[in-house]
DNA sequence: GCCGGTTCCTGACGGGGTATCAGATATGCG
DNA sequence: CGCATATCTGATACCCCGTCAGGAACCGGC
């Protein structure tokens, strides 16, 4: 689907586009660069998306930009790459954290609402990241795949340990998928008739049916 | 997001660049132009379809293509109008037309598998549909609440029906959702040790439990 | 503080895609 | 057959991409 030629080692070892270490002032510019672009991602189409607007948004010119990534689409990259690393950690924390036999309901209810609100404040980001996916970009799938892993993982423990009719693993990815997914969408499912409350209600039903098979 | 200037009524009256009505022979090019789009999206991210090929794709040249769309945006608009146009009710159908009284199990089975095999048939355009919805291209938007619609409103009626706990309509909207996610990250899902035949009972569970109340 | 080396930035440019229009070509009807 | 209308396309001006050579900013050593 893409050449998928940057890997995302690449982007977590950033080079100048001569191969040179960058220092101090290099990193700053490119993380500006990355910094425009989720600017811009917030009224900006992906696929409009251009050198040319990131640049002038980042206070710089487009050769500038070449020195730090190839195209737009490394860029993303880069920062789905941060983001992955950054939440990973967290985000199976905000499973685990949880006293999922004194108060299943109230955990259930703290996941969902938990995983919409980190959603939508990276927004731009995990949009790109999940089209990217979809679209069958291997890069881009094993980092949400990753940033996904923890959070999956330790769902994926609770309903082995409630020995749920199903498989545990099929279960578990089916719902982070579905939280991804109506956070996503959740402008037009609001928009259909479904507030965030109902929305948050309705998913950690969902939630505590699947993995912790109470009604 | 996008300027949004060509409307959904524009998809279903189809008009060439100089307003004229097209006849026999333009509809056809028309459509050759939407099919050759179909077909490259199968190997193309959206990001990088360019008229060009479009056009090359549908043996004639760019200005053939921008007598019947003013940029590729609006080709993807026609052929997602068409879909919802010709899907709306089938899909309904595939709700209704089952014996969730006599065999709830097989019944939500068959939904599972039938809404996963009408996603991966229409695959390019749906997941175009949905990332641009998810941008929040509100003609994108529409259109793929409308093609769901029939399918939300069966199941919502059949939740209803069964007085479920939690809201009808939060509930099949969410379904319906993680139905549309579920296919479209179907192989990351299978790379991830899911296979198809679980993922299809996963799913039928989930709707059993959330829509008919079943364990 | 100033000098040399290194890092960083950008103006300028060839290449290719976009969008338009005037004119060429195809179609169909009397 | 000959005209009117529908359809197509070569030519073109414009914009974005991606590269490179040279200029500006920075930094450590003196």
């Amino acid at each position: 689907m893409s050449d998928q030629t940057t890997t995302v080692a690449d982007a977590r070892d950033p080079r100048a586009a001569d191969g040179r270490v960058p220092g101090r002032r290099g990193l700053a510019t490119r993380q500006r660069m990355m910094d425009a672009t989720g600017v811009l991602l917030e009224t900006v189409a992906y696929r409009d998306l251009k050198v040319v607007d990131i640049a002038r948004e980042a206070g710089t010119s487009p050769a500038t930009f070449y020195q730090y990534f190839p195209d737009v689409e490394a860029a993303m990259l880069a920062m789905a790459a941060d983001l992955g690393e950054a939440w990973h950690d967290d985000l199976s924390k905000l499973i685990t954290n949880r006293d999922w036999e004194g108060d299943p309901d109230g955990s259930a209810h703290q996941v969902a609402d938990g995983m919409l609100e980190f959603w939508t404040r990276h927004k731009p980001v995990l949009r790109v990241l999940d089209m990217a996916s979809m679209e069958g970009d291997l890069r881009f799938r094993d980092i949400r795949t990753n940033l996904l892993a923890g959070a999956t993982e330790a769902l994926m423990g609770l309903a082995a340990k409630r020995e749920i009719p199903g498989d545990p693993r099929a279960s578990a990815g089916v719902v982070v998928g579905m939280l991804a997914h109506v956070a996503n969408h959740q402008h037009g499912l609001e928009r259909w008739g479904v507030s965030h409350d109902l929305l948050v209600e309705t998913v950690a039903g969902i939630i505590r049916r699947t993995i912790l098979g109470v009604a």
